[in-house]
DNA sequence: CAGTTACGTAAGTCTCCACTAACCTATCGG
DNA sequence: CCGATAGGTTAGTGGAGACTTACGTAACTG
């Protein structure tokens, strides 16, 4: 198993999201946007299915993928534990240090 | 230069931001939360200073470490690129794809 | 049927990076 | 001053993973 943040640690895979971000693709136009050979990134399409980021459509001999967004919500859950919440508690624990780090400093605001 | 991905698909280093994000820790106290050797964690914290996602702070001997949530701002606006986009795309696709017509070229935002 | 297209899989190579061991620097306490 | 503490730096090593070449497998086409 591996984290959402080692998925996307390969250019090429967050840059194959881009492509199929609002449409689908084959594989072989995929790989056309690349200057590696085309196992590689079929390859890089196998990671990012494993990592449900992607949809796959079979239709004949051909493989469409499209953005899975839910896949990214993960990443969502992360952002909202360090973002969100971190920004708010910086706030609350700056005052609360400025108060009671020490009386000398002076604040002029607040 | 690396990417924010690549920053944090080591495990350890997600951990480290966890440790401090809501108070600052000494570099020594951050090592020994992990089973690597201290040097090692060292080297996290430099890759994660680098990137801006840690504050230090020097005081005497020691060194204070604090999450720097700003450095996440790049992982924001990864997420509202794929995510509110393309969720929102997703259901105006839908809901249009009788018609087999697009709207409009891009929906910046909601 | 044979040939071609579209794509995945397997094996092996090579590069990068996380790690350790050893060393260096700066600060504190006596 | 000395030793201890806190921490960073360097050189070298092992393993993971991204890549290529070669092969396998359906599906379409004549």
């Amino acid at each position: 198993m591996s984290t959402i943040f080692q998925v996307l640690a390969e250019p090429r895979r967050v840059e194959i999201l881009r492509l199929v971000r609002d449409r689908e693709l084959p594989a072989g136009e995929i790989a056309r946007h690349f200057d590696v050979t085309r196992p590689a990134v079929s390859q890089h399409l196998r990671v990012l299915l494993g990592a449900g980021l992607l949809d796959e459509r079979r239709d004949g001999q051909r493989r469409f993928y499209r953005l899975r967004p839910e896949g990214l919500q993960e990443l969502r859950s992360f952002l909202h534990e360090f973002w969100d919440d971190s920004l708010e508690r910086l706030k609350v624990v700056a005052e609360a240090t400025e108060r009671r780090k020490r009386a000398a400093k002076k604040r002029p605001r607040r």
